[in-house]
DNA sequence: CGATCCCGCCACATT
DNA sequence: AATGTGGCGGGATCG
């Protein structure tokens, strides 16, 4: 009766047609149980819809659980029955819910909704229509704080409370597929898991901070390396990343990087479309929120950095769908009271935004990898690294094994999971799966415009590092490639050469130049293989060759002269800064690193440092802008187009690239390089690149050809570690410096390049290492995660310095020595970046197998600090962090990557995947 | 009229 | 093949 009195009434208003045959699901149907209510749920009269009658009777057997036939409504009929007897319960949950509401935007819908409840019972049909229309009643959000309020936010870790899907849904009156969507972000809060078919076991709010703990570190992390590799894309790379990342990246990759690697099951293989899932969104989502300093993301910035795509322009359908997406979950945060809907006034006008109000005081965390931090943590052990999230379940309380955190957390993963009960579910994949790479794009532009926003208050902060950076002409020595390093002076970064060459920097301490000497110094050898190992397997590290270390914020840096245009694009609309241009990207870069370094290495270790963090952090603070995040608009992708679809973000791929480079050099180097080059060429020239060309590792030789062939070839290539791997990042500086050419001419010829590893995880940490050459090839070891690990934490406790590094490549830094190098980082003067003076304190090479770098063995030079910390591989958590980006399997063994191989990159971002797939589909 | 976002088709995943 | 999941986007509502 009712029903059909609702549906006509739907029908009336002209729903959506669709709806006449829909309600497949089971809609509860209301109708029948109580003919009255028309209640809260639409009633969708089933019976018309497709031929059943419905009517039939509601009353079957329930599907609740099973669902064993297709027609659902009926079956829940009991639920209904059920929802029936509570539904005045419900009624007045969901009035109270609306007074949560609040959070969102409160008062506004809040009442018509009660008052509708309420109407509904004592009226009948006329009513009805009243009642139901608003579509608010219907509201995601509000069926989500219905679905909240069934379960406590803190369950005693005793009673774990399972949730039938079916059953949810015949109570709330709605369709299975809006609980999916609700479920589907809490899950990637953590809030429940996945247990089985139709079974999410509620967690609650215990883990909460945890989660978002981890993913406000995973966040940083990514949006660094994105940030990096941003610059990359936007410089050069784009096109060809485009196209590389296009090979590489999709195959191999994808999301397993972060995604999912579950715990156990989740091989990682299927995955399909978990990538996108609302439950990635959701988390990425709230990362943006985490990482902004203002806490207040709009909703097209978060679109578009979800897209990961990359597409630039892209379909604004695919716009219109992610914000869509958007809005379905921030419904849901905002009935979680994280977020509220704000309004933010920007240039271009008032835009919607969503605001975190929710907890922040994670934020601090500190992620340092080394220590653990400082932060309070509710949790205790968790934070550790990236860990951390992992561990949520398992800490304390838990009970709930089954889900997974976050994916990052490998190692335990398994373990974890599993101990809860389940079954085993299939499903258990779905984790949420934390960023991946994928997203570069969308970080970088996040990040870039974070980024954009701290520099520009750090410019009116402090001068002294800031702007140095592109404006390319700063130093022009520096401009090598690697000078990009050097620049900073303070900045962690160290230089080490391998023994052959050293890096003066370093030592020396100053080391900005460093960079181009070391460059210089170094001397390649031949071998190479460090790039090789991909070839290998193993990557074995060059000797002589540098290697440069850094976070990946401080790649960005590199980049800078590059990014600079990019990011001018990008940020323009930023208003706050001002800083466009040219300051911005190092700007960003600055902040970048700052921040990273600044707290990793905050600690105290360096004096200078405090300075400057805590500078920069103040600015960041105060930078609020919401629209940090902002972005650009699309400007950073446009461009590209051509290249390729996913091309925007490779930085993943490029880390294949690069290795595949260095087995065959052919093809992909070359063009990266052209397109890096551009950038840098001008000051690059100037180098000379002394490397040959011919020689050595493949890799190389493209580097050195390009050299040869252009002069500038400065440029760097970035290999983003991406996903899985480790998170190291690689640059290359096409050219090497001059020095170091010459060096290596003689030397080695091939590798003149020097590399600049840079874990992500690590690297957030600290500043660089630029380790000239490295010793012995190591053989890749199998603890890749070990070498990340180590890198880190070499850098890590060497660095103390937190200041950011800017590379400009352009502007970069100067060479300049600073005088005091080392230490103090931070004075307001260098011009450009500041070594750490720790850095330079000591350096001692050290061999990491940088798991990452596929492996070979990368000898990084460590920098012992003062207080040198063991730099074993596994103790740090760096590795943990970088654990968090990758999975475990990537971690450990690099040979799995070669064989990844082709792939190369994991990293390439799902995103690209996708829509590579889209486009060419390669499945 | 733009912002929101409900609704449910339909494809993929899993069983 | 059935069913669980959930991407996706049309188009209805809201403001």
């Amino acid at each position: 009766m009712e029903a059909s009195a609702l549906s006509r009434r739907d029908l009336a208003r002209g729903r959506r047609g669709r709806g006449e045959a829909a309600h497949k699901e089971n809609i509860f149907d209301r109708s029948r149980m109580a003919p009255k209510t028309p209640i809260k749920n639409e009633p969708v009269d089933l019976s018309k819809q497709k031929g059943c009658t419905p009517e039939r009777n509601p009353i079957t057997p329930v599907k609740l659980v099973d669902r064993p036939q297709p027609d659902p409504w009926t079956p829940t009929a009991n639920l209904k029955m059920l929802v029936s007897a509570a539904s005045p319960d419900m009624r007045d949950r969901e009035k109270k819910k609306e007074l949560f509401r609040p959070i969102e935007n409160n008062e506004q819908s809040n009442t018509p909704d009660s008052l509708q409840y309420d109407m509904v019972d004592d009226n009948t049909a006329d009513e009805f229509e009243k009642q139901r229309p608003s579509r608010k009643q219907k509201s995601l959000g509000l069926l989500c704080q219905k679905f909240l309020a069934r379960y406590p936010s803190y369950p005693l870790s005793t009673e774990k409370t399972t949730i039938s899907l079916d059953e949810v849904a015949s109570i709330l009156g709605v369709e299975r597929r809006r609980i999916y969507d609700i479920v589907n972000v809490l899950e990637s809060l953590h809030l429940v898991s996945h247990v089985a078919k139709n079974q999410y076991c509620w967690h609650g709010r215990h883990n909460l901070s945890q989660t978002l703990k981890a993913l406000q570190e995973a966040g940083e992390l990514q949006y660094g390396e994105l940030m990096a590799f941003f610059q990359h894309k936007e410089q050069d790379w784009e096109y060809k990343f485009g196209e590389r990342k296009k090979d590489t990246i999709p195959e191999s990759q994808d999301r397993p990087l972060l995604d999912f690697p579950e715990p156990d099951c989740t091989s990682a293989s299927a995955s399909s479309r978990k990538d996108k899932s609302l439950r990635i969104m959701s988390q990425k989502f709230v990362m943006l929120f985490l990482v902004s300093k203002t806490k207040i993301v709009t909703l097209d910035i978060a679109a578009k950095i979800l897209i990961e795509e990359t597409q630039d322009t892209v379909d604004h359908s695919k716009f219109k769908t992610k914000v869509r997406r958007l809005y379905d979950i921030a419904n849901v945060l905002t009935s979680l009271g994280l977020i509220k809907k704000v309004h933010v006034t920007e240039e271009r006008g008032r835009k919607p935004a969503f605001k975190w109000i929710g907890p922040v005081e994670f934020t601090g965390k500190t992620d340092e990898p080394r220590g653990h931090s400082p932060t309070s943590d509710p949790l205790p052990g968790m934070q550790r690294g990236a860990c951390t999230p992992y561990q949520i379940h398992t800490t304390g309380k838990q009970r709930f094994t089954r889900h997974s955190s976050f994916n990052v957390a490998q190692p335990s993963e398994g373990t974890r999971r599993k101990v809860s009960s389940e079954p085993s579910s299939p499903h258990q994949k779905r984790q949420a799966c934390i960023v991946n790479s994928d997203e570069y794009c969308s970080k970088m532009i996040n990040l870039a415009a974070v980024c954009r926003q701290k520099i520009a208050e750090d410019n009116r902060n402090r001068t002294c590092a800031t702007k140095p950076t592109l404006s390319s002409g700063k130093n022009p020595g520096a401009n090598s490639p690697l000078s990009l390093l050097p620049v900073p002076g303070d900045f962690d970064f160290c230089v080490n050469t391998l023994p052959q060459a050293v890096f003066p920097v370093v030592q020396a301490d100053v080391p900005s130049l460093s960079l181009q000497n070391g460059v210089n110094s170094q001397t390649l050898h031949p071998s190479m293989p460090a790039t090789s190992e991909t070839e290998n397997g193993k990557p074995t590290l060059l000797p002589n060759q540098p290697f440069l270390c850094f976070p990946s914020s401080s790649l960005f840096m590199l980049c800078g002269g590059l990014q600079e245009n990019n990011l001018t694009e990008t940020l323009p609309a930023t208003g706050d800064g001002g800083n466009k241009g040219a300051e911005t990207p190092a700007a960003v870069l600055q902040a970048a690193c700052q921040k990273r370094s600044s707290r990793k290495c905050t600690s105290p270790a360096a004096p200078a440092d405090d300075e400057e963090p805590a500078a920069k952090k103040q600015t960041m603070e105060q930078s609020d802008v919401p629209l940090s995040l902002v972005v650009p608009k699309k400007s950073f992708e446009s461009p590209k187009a051509e290249s390729t679809p996913g091309s925007g973000c490779t930085s993943a791929v490029q880390l294949e690239a690069f290795h595949l480079d260095l087995a065959s050099p052919d093809v992909p180097v070359a063009a990266d390089k052209d397109s890096t080059r551009p950038l840098d060429s001008q000051e690059q020239e100037k180098w000379p690149q002394n490397k040959d060309p011919d020689e050595p590792s493949p890799g190389k030789e493209h580097i050195s050809k390009e050299n040869a062939s252009q002069p500038f070839l400065p440029q760097y290539i970035y290999v983003q570690p991406t996903a899985g791997l480790s998170s190291c990042n690689f640059l290359f500086s096409a050219k090497q410096a001059s020095g170091a050419i010459s060096l290596t001419a003689s030397q080695l010829p091939s590798l003149s390049v020097p590399c600049v590893m840079v874990p992500s995880a690590a690297l957030a940490s600290f500043p660089l290492v630029c380790s000239p050459t490295i010793a012995s090839p190591v053989s890749p070891v199998p603890d890749g995660s070990f070498s990340a690990a180590a890198s880190m934490n070499f850098s890590v406790s060497s660095l103390a310095s937190t200041t950011p590094v800017f590379v400009g490549t352009t502007a970069v830094v100067t060479p300049k020595v600073s005088p005091t190098p080392s230490v103090d980082h931070q004075q307001p003067t260098h011009p450009t970046l500041h070594l750490s003076p720790v850095l330079a304190r000591s350096c001692t090479a050290v061999k990491l197998d940088s798991p990452m770098c596929v492996g070979h063995p990368v000898t990084l030079l460590k920098l012992q600090q003062p207080s040198s910390t063991p730099l074993t591989p596994k103790n740090i958590r760096s590795a943990c962090h970088e654990a968090f980006f990758k999975t475990p399997g990537s971690l450990g063994d690099p040979v799995a990557w070669k064989k990844t191989e082709g792939t190369q990159t994991r990293n390439a971002s799902s995103v690209q995947r996708r829509l590579e797939i889209s486009s060419t589909s390669p499945d």
